[in-house]
DNA sequence: TTGAAAGCGCTAACAA
DNA sequence: TTGTTAGCGCTTTCAA
């Protein structure tokens, strides 16, 4: 395996100096078009291609993000990865990725800032999950900058983007409360893609604004497991039954409809349901389920996007960036 | 920002040399007992993180592998990306991760290949799809060590994890024709885990062995939206039908089984509906889903641990790796 | 507009 | 068992 060309043999070839090319490769105007033109040709003929690991060294900087998934991944991943993959490369940031699997929580935890640490990455992606505060003081203590995807936080290096829950929420039940309807659930999720102790806030404030009290009592959570979800509906629903199930996740609201269904009680005729992030659960079950949709692309794309502001100094108008959601009524609710 | 420790100040710190401090933290097995305790308790006390990057120049390795996810990326990727993630933080290996996104197909893949070299990633992990021999060639010019997932391929420094679906596809179909129920239907996916000229061939073999022939015609193909499968297959279905649909996807078999549905065809009693890669769509639908089930975190965990088989040099039994699959019986379908 | 040279933080002979 | 020293491939002053 013959060697890797490197800036010397460019150099060499092209009659110049290291220093030179390297201000062709970087862009540099104050090279004369016609050596820029030169270089650029050697640099084609020998199909020379900059060690990123050198420039890296030479400049303390990598061009690198890092990105943690935690383990209670939510569906539609790939979206993220889409939004957060092409904006990468269009901004021209390699995107190191690191998973916090189930096994030895803590320990993951900081054997990932470890790592993150070591590679000296230039910023990081954080998603909203239960070690998110651990993993957030981990990191900060080495000053990198830190987006956070699914809770609203932010500070001097620190920037996020969310989803305003609470408002969604609070948007979603008040119609149901000034209609009378004030018997609603909330199936509370495993998912990191929103903040759950907001979406009840947002489920209380509606509650208040209309004189009355959210019971408590009226959540529940739901597992990771489709099939035990279902289990627990089917029970549940046996001998209970609301004006409005709304569940922090699709599937949880397919599971809350297909048990509903099982125990005789029609969707929507006797009961509202409501799923969030609007997947592809909620179109392929009947009734469809009506949802929240929200950009998750966009949010991927956008924490990009937010760190890159941090790591190259931009002006930044806001660090917490709320995205815009939509809800989506199909024929699992009859809201209006 | 006060510079970050390196392995210069722990050196001087605990009164050795250089080398030494670069012995204790490699692990080398001369260093005497007590120099090693000396200066790892230096090193804590400094905090010291080793520079990877300085140390990828030094060694020309990066410990780090490249994935490329394809822009028709299926569903449960999640699964996959666990199965990587941890392999690769196990094993010691960074993982840098790339899209190759819709807009301007070519253009993205040839900007990938560049990046992935210039990054000097160590090897690179690839998804079968309709791009993947350009992919492995633009890559394999740099002789980096790749595998590639969802097709049987190798070489001197290439091998792959792949799912044998022309036995699975083959043993599904042969209880069917074996009892005269020849009219079968595959609907061909867009998703990157299987082969579909595997499949057909499968098919094909199930058929030539019971002296027939498969009809070319009896493939339809879906694309990657649900909705858009659904309409298509409601019209189908209005004035056809077939012993079997078996669908390359689970999310295509839903959508047969609901348009079904919708034109009065009973399933399984009219028709026998089967899918593959058993996602949960497969349990969240009415019938449920008889499906191939296929190890995807497994995958993803294999295909690192080949590729860094292939990077440190290890004995390698076999290059191309099939795993295990198994075929689940719900209720869309009644082969036996 | 270009070149010389120091330095980024580490590894790996080679010597001692 | 430890230290010295020459790179690894680039960027970036500083001079010219």
């Amino acid at each position: 395996m013959k060697k890797k060309t490197t800036i010397y043999d460019v150099a060499r070839e092209s009659g110049v100096s290291l220093a030179t090319v390297s201000r062709v490769i970087n862009g540099s105007s104050v090279v004369k078009a016609k050596t820029k033109e030169k270089v650029l040709a050697v640099i084609k003929e020998l199909d020379f291609k900059p060690n990123e690991v050198a420039r890296g060294l030479a400049t303390s900087k990598t061009t690198t993000i890092a990105i943690v998934f935690p383990q209670s991944l939510f569906a539609h991943v790939k979206d993220m990865i889409g939004g957060i993959g092409d904006t990468g490369r269009h901004l021209d940031y390699n995107i190191n990725m690191y998973t916090t699997d189930d096994i030895g929580d803590d320990d993951t935890v900081s054997d990932v800032t470890e790592r993150i640490i070591k590679s000296r990455v230039d910023g990081v992606i954080l998603f909203n999950n239960e070690h998110i505060d651990q993993m957030i003081e981990g990191i900060d203590r080495y000053h990198l900058p830190i987006v956070v995807i699914g809770k609203q936080i932010s500070n001097e290096t620190m920037g996020s983007i969310y989803i305003d829950v609470k408002n969604a929420a609070k948007e979603l039940i008040m119609p149901y409360i000034e209609k009378g309807k004030t018997d609603i659930l909330y199936v509370s999720p495993k998912q990191n893609l929103i903040k759950n102790d907001d979406v009840i806030e947002g489920i209380q404030e509606a509650y208040h604004e209309n004189g009355l009290v959210f019971d408590e009592n009226n959540i529940i959570s739901s597992t990771s497991s489709y099939e035990f979800n279902l289990a627990t509906f089917e029970k549940y629903f046996k001998n209970k039954k609301h004006d409005v199930i709304f569940c922090g996740y699709d599937k949880d609201g397919v599971a809350v409809i297909q048990s509903a269904i099982e125990n005789g009680i029609d969707i929507p005729g006797e009961m509202d349901v409501v799923g969030m992030l609007n997947t592809s659960y909620a179109v392929m079950c009947r009734p469809q389920l009506s949802s929240l949709n929200v950009p998750i692309y966009d949010m991927g794309a956008l924490a990009v996007r937010l760190l890159t502001k941090f790591l190259q100094g931009e002006a930044i108008e806001s660090k917490e960036i709320a995205v815009r959601y939509m809800f989506i009524e199909r024929e699992s609710s009859h809201q209006n």
